[in-house]
DNA sequence: CATTTGACGCCAA
DNA sequence: TTTGGCGCCAAAT
């Protein structure tokens, strides 16, 4: 019942259409300013269809990774018109 | 239980 | 400015 893990999820899935979150962003507002990476393994390993992973980017204005593709990731962030830096 | 892995981030050179 | 290295955390093996 890892608090962190479960903010995570359901920080995610509160993403609006449009909007993209940073890992950093992510897991600062699940209680952990350092932990961006382990919300990428949470979101990599626990993967949950109802979670909008692919509005999660990395700070460097890079996508980062995909668990369906990075093009995939990419074709979906354009189509929600997100501009990609 | 200890070690390795991995969709990251920041600092120093 | 760009590249390399280190730190950080959670989950899997």
């Amino acid at each position: 019942m890892k608090k962190f893990t479960e903010n995570v999820l359901k920080i995610v899935k509160k993403i609006p259409v449009g909007s993209v979150l940073t890992y950093a962003e992510v897991a600062k507002e699940a209680g952990n300013r350092n932990a961006a990476r382990a919300v990428g393994n949470i979101l990599n390993k626990n993967f949950n269809p109802k979670i909008p992973c692919h509005r999660v980017i990395r700070s460097d204005g890079k996508l980062g990774g995909y668990n369906r593709g990075a093009k995939m990731k990419k074709s979906l962030l354009i189509s929600e018109g997100i501009n990609i830096i």
